[in-house]
DNA sequence: TTACAAATCGTAATCATTACGATAGAATGT
DNA sequence: ACATTCTATCGTAATGATTACGATTTGTAA
């Protein structure tokens, strides 16, 4: 995902490309990672002191409906990134810094085959831990 | 994870053995399944009608790190089942009725060559969908 | 049974998220 | 250019899950 692309996929949708929301862009394609809706808050007062948490919340949903971002919960608390979605893949995911790695090993087939007669929905594989640039900090 | 080994980890690590830890003992030994906090209030509450939040957030937290249960994180709500830490496992749950069924399959050893140099402090896969009995009924 | 620490109650505070009426702004047709 | 009509945003209040804490009660060991 690029911010070209992600615009395309708004104005195919007729949804407006507005300031705020190309700020929103930036903000995720600027860093590899998860962030929370208050990371964003933070970084769109700074740039619309009278930015409202409606804004926000609703351009994060939007744009995860989109598929423009993708979303997970780390301890009870929402986190979005930027979709990456050109293959089917999962996430190493920092405890300190947040930054993510792919990790192109998927199960489900395997797990599929002990589960007939289940419908499946959904799946979801993370790792988490310590980054090397992260390890040598602590 | 049965009521005599929780009542035995209680007591070996000093905490009281009180008529509302018995309480939620049986709720949660009653049902193989995932519960949230409020379920289990709700629960408490039919029984010990001043019950206070305190006493069964303080009792989950209490019991999760005792090892009596474990957790896991849907849709930004923190839900609690017995332990089943015989042998390492993941689970299906079911979108409509919470239950879960144990999957013998886990990708972490082949996850692992492909993440040398990182640290793994944790992982979490889970499949979610309808099980056999919820899709009849619906 | 007494005494003390642990557990619980009652209630308020916090944190993330959602909701909604009022206002502002962009796109379209005249 | 102007009016019309959506859409987006603001301002703020409400909700839902969770945490916090002083006051009171209860369980356990001497």
């Amino acid at each position: 995902m690029n911010k070209t692309k992600a615009i395309e996929i708004l104005t195919k949708n007729q949804y407006k490309v507005t300031t705020r929301r190309e700020t929103i862009l930036d903000f995720f394609l600027k860093e590899d990672r998860y962030h929370t809706a208050k990371n964003l808050y933070d970084y769109m007062e700074e740039r619309y002191p009278a930015i409202s948490f409606d804004t926000v919340y609703r351009n994060l949903h939007l744009y995860h409906d989109l598929g423009i971002l993708e979303s997970t919960n780390l301890n009870a608390e929402k986190h979005f990134r930027i979709s990456c979605h050109s293959d089917h893949h999962h996430h190493f995911i920092c405890n300190t810094c947040g930054k993510t790695t792919p990790i192109h090993v998927c199960p489900m087939n395997e797990a599929q085959e002990t589960l007939t007669s289940y419908k499946i929905e959904g799946h979801k594989f993370e790792i988490y831990g310590l980054c090397p640039e992260c390890q040598i900090a602590s």
